[in-house]
DNA sequence: CGGAACGTTGAGATTCGTCAATCGGTGTGG
DNA sequence: CCACACCGATTGACGAATCTCAACGTTCCG
């Protein structure tokens, strides 16, 4: 059930056996959440914490008169809401993009792993200051990124963090979102955002078919999109 | 020191006696960094974080051809990169919109603090967490909202981030930005920024003089901006 | 006095949004 | 099997928001 996130810590640092068994000894519950379903609703309070297991979500902003903004993609092994431990109430809601697993956690269960486990404390503090880098990047991107390198950014980002749960399969990868969530995410209008997707197409830098995106062009992309994926913190660094 | 610090975590949790004798007894070095300084540079690897003391700051992400965004403005009593505690190397550069002061605490110390006292350990998480939805806050406003309600947004939640810290005098704050500079916080261009304000000043929902800013009507800037500081998180609830 | 930094204004170009229509695939009831 | 509805992708035309370039004003200071 957590083995994704076992996978993603282990590439940023050590787990000690100890470590990893009390990880694996996480009590929680099992939800599944169908397509197009809020797995958290906007400002629930929560008293615990979802791991995504399986699927693509994302946590979004909306104003009162409807338009809404994705603010960062889950993926499999992403907690979606670890910042509801110290919050207590969440500041936005997240959409199940495809068919979602969740492993519900307590954050009674977290609470005890944290205080006995410094370590992991400041591992799970690392996910939520990574998603934290994600915003800043895609800040950059909404505030001085054209359509097309808006995209392009997040293609590489998304490309590398399933790469890092070994969920691509050669320059593929899933993505289950409509042209017109993925506008949502790019800030774009549902018709810009098609007409977007179309540049890179002409450029032979991706195809998009069914769901499917292969990088044609990984290079391209990157510098199309000035992309550093750095911030995302798949290196091992003690912490 | 960190007054302003203490100040603001008792907005959000009691702090026990011997919990604000840890915090007041941190050492480390002040510095003090001119206006249009670089406080933190890009990409730093850094072994302490910086307490904002006095003036204010920005965290900005550049491209390669120089555009520059804001992704976040920094008020007195503001870890600047409490990130950095976890992340090792920071993704973004720090700026002094002011002359700045700021308390350079050693990850030593932080490492000490969090591991003797867990419920600072999840204060101090929070502070990152609360970062990461001001980004969020500022990613519906890129993407989502338009000129005047974006610079409403960012009046509100500075003024309340200021009220916080008892930095406001009835409905005025000081705003050490340039236009300039506050162009590059709302993805605008200098020129746009210009016109966004003298609409604000129009419809009489502010006054801005020598980076003085007077709220005239704190209702109608809250509603053009659609906005709601619940996730600010000034609120008592226990971590 | 002159320069530098910041704010302001005008004009024209570009990006992106809105509205409206069409196309293609898929599922369903008759 | 067919007609139809629905959803998502695509296209065209037009308008609005925003950018760029260029100039000018204002304040401060050496």
């Amino acid at each position: 059930m957590i083995e994704f996130l076992v996978r993603k810590l282990t590439r940023r640092d050590d787990l000690s056996p100890a470590e990893q068994a009390a990880l694996r000894g996480l009590r929680g519950r099992v939800r599944d959440v169908d397509r197009g379903r809020d797995i958290i609703e906007m400002r629930a309070k929560v008293d615990h914490s979802s791991l995504l297991v399986s699927g693509m979500a994302g946590r979004y902003l909306t104003l009162h008169d409807g338009p809404r903004q994705f603010t960062e993609i889950s993926v499999p092994g992403d907690f979606i809401d670890l910042h509801g431990f110290v919050m207590k109430q969440l500041d936005h809601g997240v959409l199940a993009f495809s068919d979602c697993r969740v492993f519900e956690v307590p954050h009674h269960e977290i609470l005890a792993l944290t205080e006995a486990y410094p370590h992991l404390a400041r591992l799970f503090w690392l996910e939520t200051v990574v998603d934290s880098a994600i915003h800043r990047q895609w800040l950059l991107a909404l505030g001085r990124q054209d359509g097309p390198a808006r995209l392009a950014r997040l293609l590489c980002e998304l490309y590398l963090r399933l790469e890092a749960v070994e969920l691509t399969r050669r320059r593929r990868m899933d993505l289950p979102l409509t042209q017109s969530q993925l506008g949502e995410t790019l800030g774009f209008s549902t018709v810009h955002t098609n007409r977007t997707i179309q540049i890179l197409r002409e450029q032979r830098l991706i195809t998009w078919r069914d769901q499917e995106v292969e990088i044609l062009d990984w290079d391209g992309l990157v510098a199309l999109a000035e992309f550093d994926g750095g911030y995302l913190r798949l290196v091992k660094a003690p912490v």
